[in-house]
DNA sequence: GTGGTCTAGACCACG
DNA sequence: GTGGTCTAGACCACA
């Protein structure tokens, strides 16, 4: 499904949220569709499953998926309603990032190619449907 | 100068290095200037003189300020060698970030317009020199 | 393990840094070797865990080790990439040392027999695996 | 005469050291020939007395200068004798350098060219008496 | 006066 | 139990 760098400095749990919020904001894991349990998904990456549970748990925290208690966990379908405060946040780290790329020398052009290619991801994943 | 979150889960001296890094990058601190020394940073910030050190420390291994021992810091003018690696990194961030704002319903629209407000800046701060 | 001279002039951090580096280069201690942790060292060495910390913590912005917190520090796998200036500095430190050789008489003879000491450990180090 | 790095971290007296020495050793410095004096030195780098008359002090001390009071600073010859101290030192230096070129990808060739380099700077400052 | 180093001892996150 | 962070307070080198 995805691999862990189990040589970084970022903690395992932190690294989970990170591609699995990738793989539902690019829309490979659908709306409702379920994740693997804690038991399997530790086991196929051997890791922790403490570690998995984390890592779901913080994922449920930030409303990208929800759990059934003796179902599963599913991902939750994005409601435009509350996601002001985190693109407020996005809104402030892209700013932060375009600014270093800037500063560091890098072409306005280059910035917009990057654009691009987020976008054409983005709707690639969706004509999947 | 600017202020800390003392509740954030990030540590003091990575926030203190963001903050400066962005004093730095948007042309607020231009080139040889002396940044605060770490004592009054500390005491005007009420936080440790080590901590201040370490994030200064860390500026200093970024290549985004130099140290005269005994003279105090001061910020170092941008080389655009040997950047790439950062930029790499840079760029999968804003990878990430792009991919999450649209998911999150943002308007391709309001990411132009972020970016030409990045362009401003970085543009307004050269101009103030 | 090793040594420290507490009277030198230079900091305890530093000849950590120096005498593991050392063992690094001459493959005493192996690729994902795990060092000794930073308590341990510590009280080995009867110097305090935070001097330890720092001279890891240096190694491994060097590219000598790396850490995985809640783990330990272990030896990172040279990767010939990026050293270029690193070996640059090298260049000219051995420059000045084999001139400062020369003129307090060393023979060039005697120069290239430490180059074959110096090879002979680098390579009886590798067969030790 | 050369050059300091005003914004190096290392000690301005001690980058006053090096250079002098390596004009020494390079034979650019003849033996018994005069140094400029304190204050000269010091007018013409635009630092403070003091630092020049610290780093002569520490040439006489390492035995490439002597002072007579009164007359000003002057290139001490090389003697063989008492060497062996200093030798001893810079052979370590020399192997923990060359340890770590190798350790970084260095070709032994390249090495070689090195100390060939080393050995004309040397033979072509002799031939300038 | 500056930055740099070191110690002692406390608390937290991770797995 | 591991590394990481932070504090408090001391001492030293440099210019």
């Amino acid at each position: 499904m995805f691999e862990l760098d189990l040589r970084s400095r970022a903690p395992i749990y932190e690294q989970l949220v990170e591609k699995i919020k990738e793989l539902i904001v690019n829309n490979v894991l659908k709306p409702d569709e379920q994740l693997p349990t804690v038991r399997v998904l530790a086991s196929s990456l051997t890791i922790n499953p403490n570690t998995v549970q984390k890592a779901y748990r913080e994922l449920e925290n930030c409303g990208y998926i929800y759990s059934l208690p003796g179902k599963g966990n599913f991902v939750r379908a994005t409601v435009p309603e509350n996601n002001s405060a985190r693109l407020l946040n996005l809104e402030n780290e892209f700013l932060r990032i375009v600014s270093e790329m800037l500063y560091l020398g890098m072409a306005p052009s280059r910035i917009d190619s990057l654009i691009q290619q987020a976008l054409a991801k983005s709707e690639g994943g969706k004509s999947n449907d």
